[in-house]
DNA sequence: GTCTATAAGCGGATAGAC
DNA sequence: GTCTATCCGCTTATAGAC
């Protein structure tokens, strides 16, 4: 791993256990012990190791995008309940993010900008695949209002899951994952057709 | 309103606004047009004053926790439908608390206890409240697990539905956080008897 | 209670040697 | 690429006059 690799993982790891305020240059240069001088060397500053991270996130977003793109023709519920957990890992992984977005939102409107692209982008995702859930006849068809008020249910809870793990003082472990994941069945069973029931009871079996 | 006060008032406002970590003493004391000395007079330092406004919201949430009592047995979906609202306000007056809530948890165990403490009641009252109006008739009964997890999805709706509007882009308005009682409202009817849907939509009729 | 002035400390950032 | 040394600026916090 080079250098600068280092220090965006070092960074990392410190923003997700103090948040980034809290976390100053010259701690993350002590924590993986090479000088203040020498991170200056790699990022012009605080904000560009940051704006580094973010990258990091645009990319690792938009393969695990395209994972779920490939997923989902494969079968409605597993799909999305792999979807689900690998929304978590990528939560989990970038927490310090999720914890302070609105605040950096607050502080760049390009940030803000790239933010909402991506959350239209996922509230599309989750509409199409409740859509062709509904062709299939897994899921009753809806008025247009309610499948809107669905779509954002969806996107909320698979969005929070973690911050409401988080500030209920809970661990997040793959026990505590999975109940998110229940949370999200438990949504959309409710809008199951007889069909859908029966088909989501032999996969479970 | 005292100095003391005025201070808690401005730092709230700009809380809400920067972020508390963006907001220094200075700034506060800048913005109300008294010295830098001065609100030293009336609080130690930066983090009293953001203890201060804790101990405000603990007052405040503590009269609405009384009033959502009240409320309670008049009639249950106008009263969650109130309660939610009520919530969304307090939310909104705070909301750097909520945004940053996370950090302030990872960084002060004491805070993070109260926290807790105070999203496990509001977990019992929703679940009291699911039971009496399943008692009622209005919701069918379900086994202990759904009602577990029901009784998550609207707090954890509740609770982030504010935050949601945010990181999407949304302004708050009358209009958006109508719908987020919308969201809600649509979680409960799915679990609705024939009786309930009956009575809601008398009620909205 | 409120002001002005100022000290102390820290984080961010750069220069220059190696 | 990496280090040491150092500077700037800002925030916190205090002392003492009014």
């Amino acid at each position: 791993m080079t250098t600068k690799e280092r220090i965006i993982e070092t960074a990392i790891a410190l923003f997700n256990e103090k948040g980034t305020h809290a976390v100053t240059t010259n701690h993350i240069a002590a924590a993986m012990d090479i000088s203040p001088g020498n991170l200056y060397y790699h990022f012009r500053n605080k904000a560009e190791i940051i704006r580094a991270i973010f990258d990091q996130m645009d990319r690792v977003g938009f393969d695990d995008y395209q994972q779920i793109i490939a997923l989902h023709p494969a079968g409605s519920l597993a799909a999305m309940e792999e979807t689900f957990l690998m929304i978590q890992r990528f939560n989990w992984r970038y927490r310090f993010f999720k914890r302070e977005l609105t605040v950096f939102i607050l502080n760049d409107p390009l940030l803000r900008e790239r933010h909402i692209k991506v959350h239209q982008a996922m509230l599309q995702l989750i509409r199409h695949s409740i859509a062709s859930s509904v062709a299939q006849g897994m899921l009753r068809s809806m008025p247009e209002d309610e499948l809107n008020l669905f779509t954002e249910e969806i996107w909320l809870l698979t969005l929070f899951w973690l911050n409401y793990l988080e500030v209920g003082g809970e661990e997040i472990t793959e026990e505590t994952l999975r109940r998110g994941n229940e949370l999200v069945r438990q949504t959309v069973r409710c809008r199951m057709t007889d069909q859908g029931l029966r088909l989501m009871e032999k996969h479970a079996g």
